[in-house]
DNA sequence: TATTGTTATACTCTATAACTATA
DNA sequence: TATAGTTATAGAGTATAACAATA
């Protein structure tokens, strides 16, 4: 687009590419973030961002059910069955029978769980800094401002 | 962490997991984009993602070797290997062999590869506009700045 | 030894459709 | 009829390991 032949690949094209797309820097950021994060899964206690998700919620919230996590995480009900699975098996999490609806669950925190959660959330500040290393704490808030509005 | 017992899950839920957690809300942001964008792949002519990069990293660096393009986009040796595949059975790219290095191909972009970007590149603007809607045009510019640092 | 292109493979994330039991 | 949970499945996107031809 600058000049009709003149353009070479390497690293600096990506820049470039990414400058003139947000949708696509916005893809490669994330996977980026992404790898940064999970080389910090250690930090997080072993626990993965969806599970970690689903603990914080029903710490913050208290019990819900599935569609109610489903939906405040904005992670689908056929993937929230699996994440539930899990965290039962591990003993993180209890599938009470909701009252009054006997279709759903109570998704309850154990206290195993809610210890898992805080471990995990101790490892949260690190994988963050490892991960949007580039970004002052200033740049961190208007990403996470920006971010909010396209969501 | 803010009320010990009392954060209802509902769409603000979201919103202030997206505020704490950059990561997580790049993660989802960058899949609303690539949704709404997709949704808007008539404008591109039907280009994917993946080949419409191809072709218009060719057409701004003239013919190129496969790993020159994977190195460029960031996207891997392997997957690169198909995305040729199907832009060379479109008729969109040649793969002439390079000179001097006959392990190495020199993709060639073709009159209708040329013809066929110039029609997805008008869409562009379009699928932008759709894509990232919620934010002006001076917030897409900070968001391309902070992402770009990211990468 | 290292690199280009290739294949096979696998893993994650996401989404859809269909089913059950309840409402 | 609509909803909660479940299952099976399928499609992207991404990544690894191994191989042949060439450097």
């Amino acid at each position: 687009m600058t000049s009709s032949e003149k353009a070479p690949l390497g690293a600096a094209y990506f820049h470039q590419l990414a400058a003139e797309r947000p949708d696509i820097a916005l893809c490669r950021a994330s996977a980026a973030v992404a790898r940064a994060a999970e080389a910090h899964t250690d930090a997080t206690a072993g626990l993965g961002v969806g599970p970690h998700l689903v603990l914080k919620a029903l710490a913050e919230a208290g019990p819900a059910s599935q569609r109610a996590l489903s939906d405040a995480l904005r992670i689908d009900r056929s993937v929230m069955v699996g994440l539930c699975d899990g965290l039962e098996a591990a003993g993180l999490v209890r599938r009470e029978r909701a009252a009054g609806d006997r279709r759903a669950y109570a998704v309850t925190l154990t206290d195993a769980g809610r210890a898992r959660l805080a471990t995990a959330e101790r490892g949260v500040p690190a994988l963050l800094e490892n991960a949007l290393a580039p970004l002052t704490a200033e740049e961190r808030a208007q990403l996470a401002t920006l971010l909010g509005r396209l969501l």
